[in-house]
DNA sequence: AATGAATGAGTGTTCATTCAT
DNA sequence: AATGAATGAACACTCATTCAT
């Protein structure tokens, strides 16, 4: 049997909190820092706009816990896919289609970074929280890596870094110059089967700088 | 008697324009379409902030203008390398080199890019003349592929689009995401040293994408 | 069996209201009464906000209770003066030197007087306290003179209350206004050498006011 | 024969200019630095508030300006009373007069001092021009103290600052806290009769400060 | 072609005050 | 007696744009 409902809950600090990082965020993601407006937030979150200051301090300060959040989320996401218990070439796959899947269903995270690096990264370099949240996340591709060279199925030497630099770049910028990307190239890069084969592009590149052997591609 | 006046430079309506839009590619850059400012950018360009208007007619025709100029300034550039004549891997590498360092040189158009992008492309798309000026451009890589292939140094099936995006994905990412990367990966992706690896890694990624044969591969 | 719990001392609305009175009167000498803000007040009196409209009704009470108080003080000081004990000189001398003491050592209180006069004495007309309070104090020079003209002291003819608002007078202005005249005569009115002076002329000024023969003037 | 008037005269800088600087005098002299309403002053100057911020910057440089204002006017006037060529006694007593009916005149004036005092002389300091203003006011009471000195009719030791001091004090304390003091004393010191009465206690004061023998005075 | 003056709608932020517990 | 959450009106200041010459 059900218990009942607590009656009201009426001055609840967290779910405003909570409201107001929606609303944020997709103020942000869409208009960037500059344009979104604190009214709109306050209006789209439903909330007196003078719970914003109470709860951030000002917009600047918004802006960076919605960023945080961001990337929170994402990491959280990324542990979920446990690589380590995969093997590395699939472990890799899982990686890239990963990153792929959270843009494409988070244009907004890539919205928030570009307003960010428009700002010279001004908010993140000030964020411890963000600063720590990337440790494990680095590791992994190293780990792939090295199971994979001793698995004989990667070559040596490849930087774990520029790895998963290009892993974020080949998704990154398709999604997010779609808009000018479509003009340039006169086709719809967001229509399904355009994602789908760009999605497969950017899995045949990686494995391609990677694999140590082609005979093993794809194909 | 008395000289006749000067009767040329009077008042350089294509100086002024040339000088408005210089400091607004500056201001749509540094700060993006909605944190520009039109004061400042007629404070910067010496003019009267009247003659904006005049010239351009508002805010959002100045961006599209700047835009415009962008686009044509680095497929000017692009021309100018006469890919044609060289031998296929050549051509591509000094494709791939060409648009890093333009990015590199330029900043700037990476920013716009993101602008366009953030309000979906809403000025480019009206736009005729950048619609018009990518033709040629999207051939060059299809030419380069072509003669890639027939030489028997490139592999068959790859889509010269993807190739583009490709080229693209791997310096603008690297170079637009720099300061939220740099606090990432815990490391400054401006050092020289970063952006010599970078530029290596990218002619790397892009050359295993489309190499034939492993075994002519760089080493 | 559980002990009985301490009676008193639960929560000491006396002292409550105490810390409010002490950080309002801070608050308001130092910014005025528009100046002044209600959160900082709580903040500096460490109590939730509420309490003050609790205790005050509004802003604007509180400043007038604190008018109150700092008047309040300051009579109470006077009256423990005891000038009816003294010789007629002695006793106008110790009211000037403890008026200009007074103004020197709290100087919040000039600061609640402009205030107030800044508002046309709203608040102190609607006190009945303020209006009681005053009375002794306006005898105060009455008595000196009489009793200094008595022994042939001091002239006849001084007005009891222009005597006292020429005591005021030559202190408050003097530190009310220190920092402009300090630019003005472009010297540090605040230094103790200077406050030393003033405070000598100031008594010169009066005794000189009052006193029925010079020749008895200070020498 | 009148020569024709110029048909328009819309766009008048230096109209606008003293219409906004008139207004906010009124304002600043009536509610205080902190109390005066940016949106009131536009509306009293029937002037679009942008423009306080094109000729002044913000509230706090145009209350600098308004107060730089204030204190011209008043040497400009006092500079008008030529007391070199006045007997010295002659020369006090105008002094004097001038000042009691200078701010009897501008309470505004007073005000604005106090808001300026309340700030701890923050913006006059900064003000190059009201410093250099006062020098050759600093010299009138010295001037006029030699020449009675001389002529035998003040004694010698009068400090001219001090003099100066007593003769601002005398007027300024009594305008400036005419409520609160109206409400000590039980009577009103604005009325016609207290206003002329307190004019003769100052003039008779500052006469008994600085006499030489008293035989001489008032009657 | 060019300019200085002006504007209305808005921008982030803050205020004194009240609600619900 | 006390508190954390919330509010609406207002605040100083700014914006892109137009007027009048």
């Amino acid at each position: 049997m059900r218990e009942a409902e607590p009656r009201t809950r009426p001055r609840d600090a967290e779910a405003t909190r909570a409201r107001i990082l929606r609303a944020a965020y997709e103020a942000f993601a869409s208009k960037g820092l500059a344009g979104a407006r604190v009214d709109e937030i306050a209006e789209a979150a439903d909330i007196n706009k003078r719970m914003i200051y109470v709860y951030f301090g000002n917009k600047e300060q918004l802006f960076l816990t919605v960023l945080e959040e961001a990337y929170a989320d994402m990491r959280a996401h990324e542990r979920q896919l446990n690589l380590t218990d995969l093997p590395p070439r699939q472990a890799l796959e899982t990686l890239v289609t990963f990153t792929w899947n959270y843009y494409l269903k988070n244009p907004g995270f890539l919205r928030l970074l570009n307003s960010e690096n428009l700002h010279q990264g001004r908010h993140i370099r000030a964020s411890r929280r963000i600063r720590e949240m990337h440790f494990p996340f680095v590791d992994m591709a190293r780990e792939i890596l090295h199971k994979g060279v001793a698995a004989g199925e990667f070559r040596p030497g490849v930087d774990p870094v520029q790895l998963q630099l290009n892993i974020s770049a080949l998704g990154y910028y398709y999604l997010n110059n779609q808009y000018t990307a479509s003009v340039v190239y006169n086709t719809d890069l967001g229509a399904p089967e355009a994602l789908a084969k760009r999605h497969a592009v950017i899995i045949d590149t990686i494995l391609r700088y990677v694999l140590a052997d082609p005979k093993n591609q794809l194909g």
